[in-house]
Parts: C-alpha cells; sequence; structure tokens
RNA sequence: CGGGAUGUGGCGCAAUUUGGUAGCGCACCUGUUUUGGGAACAGGGGGCUGCAGGUUCAAAUCCUGUCAUCCCGACCA
C-alpha cells in the first residue's frame, strides 16, 4: 500500500523552529520526520520512522553477514551489574539513576557491557563455544550536561552495539577486523561520507580503537589527516620526536635578567626570540578517580598551548585541570611566570616535557626566580624530565606521525567506533571459559557501536538543499514520490495507478493524493520531504505524460505515462 | 558546571520600556470561488502569557523565587 498524504500522520512547517541551529536538526522538524518531547529527546514520527528502519535494516543485514547475533536487553537495569565494574559511581551526572518502589536503585543503560558479559558468563563455559559476536539496537540513555542538534547528541538515542568475545588475542584481532569490515559495507551501503581515524584508548583500557567519522564543520571531533593517508583523532596523535643532537660544543646555559616576562608573549618581546625557542612549563592538577589531587608540571614549546583532551587522555584515568592559586601556595618554591625545570626537581612534582623535548635541544626556560630566566638550557645537560607527555595542541601544517606528510586539521561526526576492549571486563566480571588442557582463561573482548539515530541526523546535515532533503536511495522514506496535482479527477486516478504499479514492482511509495491542495503546496513538501524521485500526475496526464524529477540533480523530465516505470 | 539568551494558541512572532485584562502571520475548521510553484474572500475554533509567590484597584508587563529551553565553553564508554 503507498502511505497516502492524505491520511499520512503528518504536518510539514513552514518556518524553522526557533530552537533548531544545524540544518539536519531544523529540516527533520520541518518536514515532519520528528518532534522534540524533551531536551535530547525525540519522538518519531511514521517517516522519521521509516528512514531509521532502513538503516537498521541495513545494519542488520551486514551484521549478519559478519557472524553477529542479536539479542535485545533491557534498557532498564538493577544497579548490581554496574556496581561491579564501578561505572555505578564512575558514570557520575551521566547516568540516569532511578529506583523502584521498593528503594532498589536502577538505572537507564548507557551502554551494555557489563550485560552482554554477564550474558556470555551465564550461558557460556567453554572455549568451544567461542568465537561468539552479539549484538543488539538498543536505546541508549545519557544525561548529558547538553544535548545538542536536534538527533546529534540526545539524551535518549539508538545505538547498535556489539561485542565480540574470544579466547585470545589474534582471535580478538579477527573479530575486530570482521566488524570493522562490516562497518565499511554498512556506511558505504548508507551513501555516507567517512573517515577511519585512530582514536586514544586509554580510557577504557584497552588496545586498539578507530573511530568512524563524518566530515562535517558542526562536528565535535577534531581530527588530522595527511596527504599520505594517516588520520587520527587529536587525542590519539603521537608527536614524531626529532632525533637527538650532540651536546658537544653548545653554550653553557646562562641566567639573565628578564624584569617583567611573566609571559612567553612578554619574554619574546624582550629577549628578542620566538615563542617557539622558549620552554612553558605548565602546572597541571590531577584529580585521580579516588579523587586525590596532585601537581605535575610539564614542559611544552612556547608557541604551543595544552590541549585539555589530550592532557585528559595522557593523564588518563586522571582528570586535568589547571593549577589554582591555592595550588600554588602549598609549593612556595614555584615562581609564577619565571617556573623552569630544575635539575634535582621540585620535591612532590613530576615533571614531563613535551617529546620535541629530546637530548641536545637547548631552551630559554624560567630560573625560577623573579624576573630571571635561563638562556641557553640543553635537555640531557642541564635539565632531564621523569617521562615524556604529548599534551601540546596539534596544529595544522604539524609533521605526520608516520612521515606522510603535513597534518592537516578537520571535525567529524563520530558515526561509528570500533575497539578491542581486552580483558578489563571479563576480569572484572570474572567470564572465564575453559581452555583445551581444562584450564580457567579469561576471556577478551572487543566492542563496536554505532549511533543508529545520529546517523539520521548525519544523513540529513550531509544530503539537504535550500529547498529540504535529499535522502540517499538505500534510507529514503520512500523509494517514489507521486504527486497528483491539479484538480482533474483523471490526474489522481493516474497517479494512483502509477502508485500501484511501482507497488507491484516492489518499491515504496509515497502519493500525494490529497484533495484541494494547491501544486505549490503539493511542490514544497515534496522537495522538503526529499524523497530522491518525484513524479508528477498533473495537466501532462490529458496527453498521457507525466514528469519526471530528479531531487538530487535537479533535472526535470516529461516521459510517457507508460515508459514511467523505467524511470527508477 | 561557567558565560549568554529566551519562555505569549501546534509553528514563527508582536504587545513588556511607559501596568488597564492578549494580537498578527502560518497551520486548523465551515462555505464559495480557485488549482503547475506555498490561492482569494467571508465566517470560525483554539492561549490561566512556563510555574509559584509578592506589589497594585488592576500584572504578559513591576519585584522575588523557581523551572524549562536554546547557543558558546567545560564535560561526553
Amino acid at each position: 500500500m503507498p502511505i497516502r498524504l492524505s491520511s499520512l500522520f503528518l504536518r510539514t512547517l513552514r518556518e524553522d523552529p526557533a530552537d533548531a541551529e544545524v540544518e539536519s536538526h531544523k529540516l527533520l522538524l520541518r518536514a515532519g520526520y520528528i518532534r522534540r518531547a524533551a531536551a535530547g529527546i525525540y519522538t518519531w514520527l511514521p517517516l522519521g520512522l521509516a528512514v531509521k528502519a532502513k538503516i537498521e535494516k541495513i545494519v542488520r543485514e551486514e551484521m549478519a553477514a559478519a557472524g553477529a547475533q542479536e539479542v535485545f536487553f533491557p534498557a532498564l537495569l538493577p544497579r548490581d551489574a554496574y556496581e561491579v565494574t564501578g561505572r555505578w559511581t564512575e558514570y557520575g551526572d551521566n547516568l540516569f539513576r532511578l529506583q523502584d518502589r521498593r528503594k532498589n536503585d536502577y538505572l537507564l543503560a548507557p551502554t551494555h557491557e557489563e550485560m552482554f558479559t554477564l550474558l556470555v558468563k551465564d550461558l557460556y563455559s567453554s572455549y568451544k563455544d567461542l568465537p561468539v559476536c552479539l549484538y543488539q539496537i538498543q536505546n541508549k540513555y545519557r544525561d548529558e550536561a547538553r544535548a545538542r542538534g536536534g538527533l546529534l547528541r540526545g539524551r535518549e538515542f539508538v545505538m547498535k552495539d556489539a561485542y565480540s568475545f574470544d579466547i585470545d588475542d589474534a582471535g580478538l584481532e579477527k573479530s575486530y577486523q570482521a566488524q570493522r569490515d562490516a562497518y565499511e559495507r554498512i556506511f558505504q551501503r548508507l551513501g555516507v561520507e567517512y573517515v577511519i581515524v585512530k582514536a586514544d584508548a586509554g580510557a577504557m583500557g584497552g588496545s586498539a580503537s578507530e573511530e568512524f567519522l563524518s566530515p562535517s564543520p558542526i562536528g565535535e571531533d577534531t581530527f588530522v589527516r595527511s596527504p599520505g593517508g594517516y588520520a587520527a583523532n587529536v587525542e590519539a596523535v603521537k608527536t614524531p620526536a626529532p632525533e637527538a643532537r650532540s651536546i658537544e660544543g653548545l653554550p653553557a646555559a646562562e641566567v639573565r635578567d628578564t624584569p617583567n616576562s611573566s609571559t612567553i608573549a612578554s619574554l619574546v618581546e624582550a629577549a628578542g626570540i620566538t615563542a617557539a625557542d622558549t620552554l612553558k612549563n605548565v602546572v597541571l592538577a590531577l584529580v585521580s578517580p579516588e579523587g586525590k589531587r596532585s601537581l605535575v608540571m610539564v614542559g611544552i614549546p612556547g608557541d604551543r598551548e595544552v590541549d585539555t583532551k589530550r592532557a585528559e587522555a595522557a593523564f588518563s584515568p586522571n582528570e586535568v585541570e589547571a593549577a589554582t592559586e591555592e595550588d600554588f601556595k602549598k609549593y612556595p618554591e614555584l615562581v609564577k611566570g619565571y617556573i623552569g625545570p630544575k635539575a634535582d626537581g621540585f620535591v612532590g612534582i613530576k615533571y614531563f616535557v613535551d617529546p620535541r623535548v629530546i637530548t641536545g635541544t637547548s631552551w630559554v626556560t624560567g630560573a625560577n626566580v623573579e624576573g630571571k630566566h635561563v638562556f641557553n638550557f640543553v635537555y640531557g645537560r642541564d635539565f632531564e624530565a621523569d617521562g615524556i607527555k604529548d599534551i601540546a595542541e596539534v596544529r595544522a601544517g604539524d609533521p605526520s606521525p608516520d612521515g606522510s606528510g603535513p597534518l592537516e586539521l578537520a571535525r567529524g561526526i563520530e558515526i561509528g567506533h570500533v575497539f578491542q576492549l581486552g580483558r578489563k571486563y571479563a576480569e572484572a566480571l570474572d567470564l572465564k571459559v575453559l581452555d583445551e588442557n581444562g584450564k580457567l582463561i579469561t576471556v577478551t573482548m572487543g566492542s563496536y557501536g554505532i549511533g543508529i539515530t545520529r546517523l539520521v541526523a548525519v544523513l540529513a546535515e550531509a544530503n539537504h538543499d535550500e529547498k529540504g532533503l535529499i535522502w540517499p536511495e538505500a534510507v529514503s522514506p520512500a523509494d517514489v514520490y507521486i504527486v497528483a496535482a491539479g484538480k482533474e479527477e483523471e490526474n489522481y486516478a493516474a497517479a494512483e495507478r502509477i502508485a500501484y504499479e511501482f507497488e507491484a514492482e516492489g518499491k515504496t511509495v509515497i502519493l500525494d493524493d490529497r484533495p484541494k491542495v494547491s501544486p505549490g503546496v503539493k511542490f514544497g513538501d515534496a522537495e522538503l520531504i526529499g524523497v530522491p524521485y518525484v513524479i508528477i500526475c498533473g495537466r501532462g496526464i490529458a496527453n498521457n505524460e507525466v514528469d519526471f524529477w530528479d531531487r538530487r540533480s535537479g533535472e526535470r523530465r516529461t516521459v510517457p505515462l507508460n515508459l514511467v516505470s523505467l524511470q527508477l
């Protein structure tokens, strides 16, 4: 049966809703795909549901092809499982918590690692059962501090999450590759542009991790790529260290007066050097998961700022904050504005340096005395560090870690994430199986996510013009959109006939059979709703002709009625 | 959580400065005419102005509190 606009639950809007900012959000609301129920929570209308179902269908087909089996967990979970892994507390304010009538704690699941792990533990106990890969397509709940962009970052959203279970690392590698390949096929079939970037795996304690980003100026993730094909999330970029140089013959370190030069800018101005010649020593406060606060100092080239995300990744699982006045008070040795590395170090403060600070490099840096800096301060001769921390900002033009050329910075929307979790959850939840020698071994896991509802937004974002949406064929709510225009009965009859012909061929049809609606309104709605092919049954019907519109190219042509079905 | 802004029929907005009891466009309903680019005319339905207090003869408007929403930032397995 064609979807009839005369009875479809739909109301299109002529004006942009005031609280929508990004195009996909505006258009999905205007074209009647979704309605806002609360901040970051959306109701799906028939058209929206059709698009979502198309995406899910493709995902299911490719998951099956990759050997994954579908299950379905509750979204409402008891506290227990999350207590074992510590996430009941660790997840913080982002977790939706609630109680039942007996005051037992529950949560709305933000993710399901625990449940999958426990399910496999529940049913399997032999290496012969593995590998196995399970997935679900499910609502997730995260009480985001700030939902944004409509479907782009919601507090309730649909995610496909898959988990692989293997007995060893080689198996995990294979399972990971199978999912990664499936993701490539899924995104290709959906017609969505994507870049696979290396991601930082630190926080989750696993090893390999890659994100699928869809490049977009409204993306929340910044990534880098090189002409030679390197791509990584900024958090994961490893700054290449230059070759160590000889210390021989370098001028001796020299403390000079540099009054009123407590900032890099004023120092550069006063000393006639460049910011890149200076070593900026940033004091950071680390807050451990247990809430303990400690200070560290990191020396980075003076022309760069600290990238908070990179710092968080480098010091994970600690949280990183700027040191406060109170922190400084506890360490009177630190002379603000003139802080520098000390041969014997500061008591209680670890000192790290940027990877670019290597043996033989010479710096201008603080002398730990008000109004003085030390020049020709050479790493490996005059000072050392406790280690390397790569927390400085990455800039366009920086060399790629693999030597494949200068990096370019771009924004992207995360649409998928594949991740070798390893044994973190299996260990925490005691998921073990017997191996062929009858010995218990811990299972190793992979985790693979695709943001289904986010994909609706990403596809809308990438496929629209000023008139409305233009869906890729694979996800369009229908294959063809037929408009009965004009008032003549035969136009409506012809539209009906064509609709049933397409349906008979297995195509899905939206039929605008609304009586007494002017052609302009119908054309406008057709363009707004965005089915890629539109057929107009109007004044041409008298000559057995219809108009065929290609929504994407804008091409319009008149075709004989009997050849209509050949157009698709 | 910090900064900014906004809450008025389904949607977009006005009236708030200067208190006087809510209006316009779209959408919706009825009728007539109209039908290839968001028709015309006539008639009509729908709003405790986010909520709670307060001031006042009188509050959408002033005051206090509170809640919510949006944007920027922080945060975001």
